[in-house]
RNA sequence: GUGAGUGUAGCACAAUGGUAGUGCACCAGAUUGUGGAUCUGGGCGUUGUGGGUUCGAGCCCCAUCACUCACCCCA
């Protein structure tokens, strides 16, 4: 073979396409619902937006883009993740204008240089959805509620759903604070990367799965101490609509988002089970600073993203198997042949899907080929049929066969298999 | 970026250092105009690649590449 598919990214085969066609229908009619359109934006973008959006210091900036310098000199990056894109969109086409909120949502690839491992690709993709322009908790609530629903219509099992507040720009530097004196002063027990994030990300520390960063921590503080009254009020309300709507959900104050623009409500839809060491399915949080981050007016977001791949690793086993054409056209001898491409055609024309055997080989081998394509009839034509004028039509379940003139046969067949 | 494991036919897997095999799938025949089941026959291959040890390497050693899993990170 002269090359391979790139390390990391992954042919998404005919058999397996179905599954993704599934969750793609079946976001895009909830989202319907709830009152989501869908965007479309460029999988490339100026490296600077990422590099304000997500904030500089984190990994998928630091090591993960896949960025470089065009023909024309200019820095470009395949987009790591979707909302950095779908903001910078709302903003240059000033969709803040036309309506006090915005809810959007967009499928499609995303890319990080990562060393591969299951549900972790370096092309991967995701079902993300926005809501642009609403502050009040009832916002946080229905994208919740969204998220929810689509797992429960999805039928997936084993996985739950977490929420967390981590305040704002006014309260979380006081956390922040606490939390850095506090992990300073056991600096000894945190293993190298936390003692590193001390510094640059110390909420970190609180994820971090090494046992002697679990024991340390065990006592940290406190996020939800912390948080300012606003914040406070606003998750508290979160968590009564959730209750209203008998939304199931626990509380992780150990929960820390990768992107620096989150604040206030973030949630994970986590794996309880399979899916390997990747667990989180889907992810998002508040991001009220994003929107003036990025050159536009003050305005308040929330959002989330799916990992599809990993969404589909949970998805319960599809047993029934593919469905094959209507009729299969076995036909002997030229002129037979020649009329069964003109039958199978003209039930095309009707909508209907027939195949017909392009080599003309034996019977025996076009009835084999019409047995594997999955067809329910053949539809045979041989010699001694085309002298009698009749076609014969066989039922490959039932092994019934009926005799059928071929005067007119396209649309007899057409009446009887639509 | 770090670590571990695995590379044999299209796929799934065997083979105490001594002639590379089994199942599935594929093709043909048994059935000269009727698919699936059964039986019979057929081709399955530079054992990932390159070196080394040995009379002899799929097996041992080294390197390299690929894949997988985990760390890290994250959807």
């Amino acid at each position: 073979m002269l090359t391979k598919a790139i390390k990391g990214v992954k042919d998404i085969l005919p058999q397996d396409v179905a599954r993704w066609q599934a969750v793609e229908r079946a976001a895009r009619e909830l989202f319907k619902v709830y009152g989501f359109s869908e965007v479309r934006v460029p999988i490339i973008e100026h490296t600077v937006l990422f590099t304000r959006s997500i904030g500089t210091t984190s990994d998928i900036v630091e090591k993960e883009m896949y960025a470089f310098t065009d023909r024309g000199g200019d820095e470009i990056t395949l987009r790591p993740e979707g909302t950095a894109g779908v903001v910078r969109a709302f903003v240059e086409h000033k969709m803040y204008a036309t309506n006090p909120i915005t809810k959007i949502f967009y499928m499609g690839p995303m890319f990080r240089r990562e060393r591969p491992q299951a549900g972790r690709l370096r092309q991967f993709h995701q079902i993300g959805a926005e809501v642009l322009g609403g502050a009040e908790p009832s916002v946080d609530v229905d994208v919740l509620a969204l998220l929810y629903d689509f797992f429960q219509r999805l039928g997936v099992q084993g996985v739950a759903l977490q929420i967390n507040s981590l305040g704002c720009k006014d309260c979380r530097p006081r956390y922040r604070e606490a939390l850095k004196s506090f992990l300073d002063a056991r600096r000894d027990m945190l293993c190298e990367d936390c003692q590193r994030r001390i510094e640059t990300n110390p909420l970190r520390a609180l994820d971090c799965k090494a046992a002697g960063c679990k024991v340390a921590t065990a006592d940290a503080p406190d996020m939800s101490e912390y948080l300012d009254d606003g914040c406070r009020d606003h998750f508290a309300a979160v968590r009564q609509g959730l209750d209203d709507l008998g939304i199931v959900y626990s509380i992780n104050k150990r929960m820390v988002r990768g992107l620096d623009y989150y604040s206030r409500t973030t949630f994970e839809m986590v794996a309880t089970d399979k899916a390997g060491a990747q667990n989180a399915v889907a992810a998002g949080g508040r991001y009220d600073g994003l929107v003036e981050e990025l050159g536009g007016p003050s305005t308040p977001g929330i959002g989330f993203a799916m990992g599809v791949e990993r969404l589909i690793l949970m998805l319960p086993e599809d047993g029934t198997p593919a469905p094959g054409p209507a009729l299969f056209v076995a036909a002997l001898g030229d002129e037979a042949q020649r009329l069964g491409r003109r039958v199978a055609h003209g039930l095309r024309k009707s909508g209907v899907w027939a195949e017909y055997d392009y080599a003309g080989a034996s019977l025996k081998s076009q009835m084999k080929k019409a047995d594997r394509s999955g067809a329910s009839r053949v539809l045979i034509i041989g010699e001694d049929e085309l002298a009698k004028g009749v076609g014969i039509l066989r039922d490959m379940k039932t092994k019934e066969q009926a005799e059928l003139p071929l005067e007119g046969i396209t649309g007899e067949l057409v009446k009887r298999l639509s």
